[in-house]
DNA sequence: GGGACGTTTCGTCCCCCGCCGAACTGCCAC
DNA sequence: GTGGCAGTTCGGCGGGGGACGAAACGTCCC
């Protein structure tokens, strides 16, 4: 597959809202992708098998639905970064519904980005894990001695060497383009992203990636990171 | 600009193309981009014009000729990105002509990707480096202390601190599609690479981004890395 | 100044691709 | 089984965009 003809699957506003859409690391069915980008469920259909084909997407079938996710992480970090360009390329517009305007607070608040955290709350994560010296970027972004401990003693479970050389890369940081900040990706952001819903610190906000801090995770990171969420915003 | 509009700036074979020859990290003509992609002169003035309205080029006006470059390394590592899964979707074809296939060797033993080394060479010196612990990567790929020593020692400067947070990388993987392993880019892989020109250990073949290492590279690369490059590759 | 050359603008052609509706295939529930 | 629902396949329509050549523009060299 040659550049132009993988460009050209995100090429289309259709496809690209699809990715978009999936970038909350989720299983989508079709007709919900279909109604979300307002086409036709034979369109969707059509532009699902191109995706798939050309391995941006993944699909698992059940019954009489098609369930259909991002590949890969490699996957997703493509759309993030060409999300991540374009906006900085020129940013975007405001919304004009009442409703698109709670929904955009409540992801600007806090949300999943893939399989890992964004929105103020993703970069007050990394903000702590930074000036508590358990990552570092003065040599290249890692985790430090410090960071490996307080991870063990959190119960958190990073793997000692990378998987292999080009796999996913253990930490990565990752363009927040509501917040215009960088927050954790890789290894590391997936690993906080599970624990906090593993352990309700966070839960889903209806069906969009948008999350809710519960009062055990909130009072969790404040003990845990020293991160004090306004609660108003 | 929304994702789907930068994507279909790189949709087309054309354009595509252009990126990829851009990627040896110099400044071509309107002219030669043309010859190299085998349009008209017209075609390929359009072409670029789209292409820098959506900031994935910079041009530079000199007397009759327009240059063109890359924008900036995060457009560099775009396109980087881009072609290294479709690679990876989908293994490439081999080479028809005498003529491609002597280039593509020459570009497959040592050649430049962006601002950094790439190629056999290049993967050797990320080796190199890895071996004797200048780099590390098992908490994120990060220049070690040693790493840094060294580098001052041979008078390679790095800054001490990123320059702001979401700017370019200090150190960088990056996947080589001629020899399925990741080299070194970033601010590192750049500082190396231009080091290497400077001082010609390595120099230019031709009008290509294929390189060829000096017998002064050749014995410098041995007595500070332990390189030994095949000659006969 | 004159001619060559690199580049651009414009007009035109044509193919590709995204869209829909209609008809069909499976799967599930009653 | 029978109806209903999710998804797919196909034909046809329409628009957008990439290609070229011709002509104009600007720069350099003699």
């Amino acid at each position: 597959m040659s550049l132009a003809q993988l460009a050209g699957l995100l090429a289309d506003p259709t496809r690209a809202s699809f990715c978009t859409a999936l970038l909350d690391g989720r299983a989508w069915t079709a007709g919900e992708l279909a109604r979300y980008a307002g086409v036709a469920p034979s369109t969707a259909s059509e532009h699902l098998s191109r995706l798939i084909a050309g391995g941006l997407l993944a699909e698992e079938r059940q019954g009489r639905h098609r369930y259909v996710r991002l590949a890969d992480p490699a996957a997703a970090a493509l759309i993030e970064d060409l999300a991540a360009f374009a906006e900085a390329a020129s940013p975007g517009r405001t919304p004009r519904t009442l409703r698109e305007s709670t929904r955009q607070s409540a992801e600007a608040r806090a949300r999943t980005c893939y399989d890992h955290l964004a929105g103020r709350l993703g970069v007050a994560v990394s903000d702590a894990l930074h000036d508590r010296g358990l990552v570092a970027d003065d040599a290249g972004l890692a985790v430090t001695e410090d960071g490996r401990a307080w991870l063990a003693g959190a119960g958190i479970e990073l793997p000692v060497r990378p998987v292999r050389a080009g796999g996913r890369p253990l930490v990565r940081s990752c363009l927040d383009w509501t917040e215009r900040r960088t927050h954790l990706g890789g290894v590391l952001g997936a690993a906080l992203c599970r624990t906090a819903l593993d352990r309700s610190w966070v839960e889903r906000i209806g069906s969009g990636r948008a999350l809710r801090v519960t009062s055990d995770g909130g009072r969790t990171l404040r003990e845990l990171l020293g991160i004090d969420l306004d609660p108003a915003h």
